[in-house]
DNA sequence: AACAATACCGAAACCGGTTTCGAAATGATT
DNA sequence: AATCATTTCGAAACCGGTTTCGGTATTGTT
């Protein structure tokens, strides 16, 4: 039983000199400490080969019903856990996936990321699977987190976010045909798994909703054009503004790049029109307190004045004054689907494409009202 | 040369019958990807033994430059990256450390956990250590999470934040010997590494700002008793109240839960006593929304006449009505000084622990001001 | 009772690296 | 030219598992 000296000390003997013949280092099986004992050990105290010991664990059926439960019962008792290197580099797969954060903005506003992590750990553990996370260096190229990852057999497949139309890392991935979903789409959506929240949809509603309640003139404040998602909400309020026999203006569509200050700025932009908009839709939350920041140093009063609404129902908006109505979704379950595609394309890598798209709810808290 | 078509394809062929006699796929080399070229092939392509080679990779002396050259420019021309499960068994070290998330408030209103894995990650990634991001299942054991990860040996290290003042997860680590780092204060902080921001000292600060505008009832939201900075902070208000010279008014501390939640209920016991406070001191930034929330519900203008303050300095905080003033830190200097602590450790587990605070500073937004 | 089929386990290769030891080749010394 | 010190590399053990294959025991069949 000299293992536990050997094992802890990670001493080693080389060469042909290098016989080792400790003697048995006595009774001191009280020193053992969770995780120090090796499947050779287990195999020594049974008399079975390490072979058998793993089958045994395993499964097999080749094991005897009776080796079988003595082998798991001395595993249960000497707290036998493998050590996962070395059965991940035996079996040739990671059993991790990797999540590469993208570049932090400055003002970070959001608790989506953190949560998102939360979920898909989560769900990932499930199945036995671990998360691993980068973070992007905002020097290099985007995609070379992940080419390391890939290069170095870090991780079996990748959860991407916030994805652009034109992402170099779905291209990158798809080139190398290494497995991954997104959260959102691409314009190679066809190319490969996705999950997303319908946007389009949700800004329809929304707009829709702002139009029943007399709105004429309505405003958007965009989120960067690199993002697909921020696309699609546009394009949801112009479909529905359309749809409505509403004229387009193009004035009260305004950029923005999803943080406050870009919604202070739009807002500016907005209200200081001889015909101010008298609601505005923005690409998600930040933004729209940027513009009821504006808005209220600008003296309009929300929502009498002026109705605002927000995306991504994070918590924070229920606290202000007014609340801030805003579409929310369910970022446990982008979690756990994306996991589910994700897995299903680990086990079967030659399954067809699929996604799924999740649907956004407009959640009233009092920033809308009708016009006045 | 076999060795490619193997390992492209992880090819094994199992029981008995299963012969699988495939004839050798023909010469198929331009379908190589990166990554997919192992140590022993650039061996075998040099004429050299794998050990050479790696000994050549990794600057050992004994290896002439001449070959030091030659393999390193094969291997860059091939593309060569060292497995990382292979190099880590071969090592004895997983290169990894571990991040366990605590089970997050229903409602999270903070982008700190977020902020910190981006900025932990970052700074591992400087030190070739990877994160391990893990979810905490609120079934089980805090500690159970810890204990799987160092069982299996996936970590060598754990970087751990919420802490309480007697602290499982810490109580278990230290008893294991395994190295990690806590952002926060626990009662054996005198046994381990930790970083920690002076909270007693932020909130004598903040105490000290409201009795100078002139405030005599200060209200104290607290955090959930076991978290042992909620304490600290406490500590710091009681403590400057005594140096003022203030009397100390008991009804005046009501207990929190770090939510908005918690902080309107608090605020509601505040504001609703014959003599409420002035101003109300709040153990983070949601607990502060919700007092203000609450407030504004009561009729109490802010700041007119109720001052607030919060703690942890998050963004959104700037763009709400009024702006609240917020002790806040880096979160981005946390992470590193952490990686730095735990770093230090496990280059060399005998050094005697150390620590590090950092001051949080109060930044005046205007949610405070002189009492009415 | 002889023989075939099956159950069960040992032996050994393998995953892809790292590290030690010893020996051959080279260079320096006298 | 013989001897000794160095430089340089090959051979092989090792990390801790998994999986294949073949060989006994054991059981089943006729």
């Amino acid at each position: 039983m000299n293992h536990f000296i050997l094992s802890r000390n990670r001493f080693r003997s080389f060469g042909k000199k290098g016989l080792m013949n400790d003697v048995k280092a006595g009774p001191e099986e009280e020193w053992v400490k969770s995780g120090e004992v090796r499947i050779s050990d287990l195999a020594a105290e049974l008399g079975l080969t390490k072979g058998t010991v793993s089958r045994a664990l395993n499964g097999y059926e080749d094991i005897s019903k009776k080796t079988r439960k003595r082998v798991m019962e001395a595993a249960t008792k000497r707290g036998y856990v493998p050590t996962t290197q070395a059965r991940r580099l035996a079996m040739g797969l990671t059993e991790t996936i990797g999540l590469v954060l993208p570049p932090m903005p400055s003002q970070p506003v959001n608790t989506f990321v953190s949560e998102f992590i939360n979920s898909v750990s989560a769900a990932l553990h499930l199945h036995g699977y671990d998360l691993l996370v980068h973070s992007a260096n905002s020097e290099e190229s985007e995609v070379e987190p992940y080419r390391r990852l890939v290069q170095s057999r870090k991780v079996d497949g990748f959860i991407i976010f916030r994805t652009h139309e034109k992402d170099p890392r779905v291209n990158y991935l798809l080139n190398e045909g290494f497995p991954f979903v997104t959260h959102g789409r691409t314009a190679r959506m066809a190319e490969h798994d996705w999950f997303d929240i319908d946007g389009e949809k949700a800004f329809r509603d929304a707009t829709s909703h702002l139009i029943k309640l007399g709105h004429q003139r309505i405003g958007f404040v965009g989120g960067g054009k690199e993002f697909f998602s921020a696309q699609l909400r546009l394009k949801g309020f112009r479909t529905m503004l359309e749809e409505s026999y509403l004229e387009k203006v193009p004035s009260l569509e305004q950029p923005g790049d999803l943080t406050g200050q870009g919604g202070e700025i739009a807002a500016q932009n907005l209200l200081k029109q001889t015909r101010p908009p008298t609601a505005i839709l923005c690409a998600n939350d930040a933004t729209a307190l940027g513009v009821m920041k504006a808005a209220r140093e600008l003296g309009f009063n929300i929502p009498e004045e002026l109705s605002v609404i927000g995306y991504d129902g994070i918590a924070l908006g229920a606290y202000i004054d007014p609340p801030l109505t805003t579409l929310t979704f369910s970022i446990e379950e982008s979690g756990k689907e994306m996991v589910n595609l994700l897995m299903r394309r680990l086990k079967n890598p030659d399954l067809p494409v699929i996604s799924k798209l999740a649907s956004a709810i407009l959640k009233l808290r009092g920033s809308e009202g009708p016009p006045s």
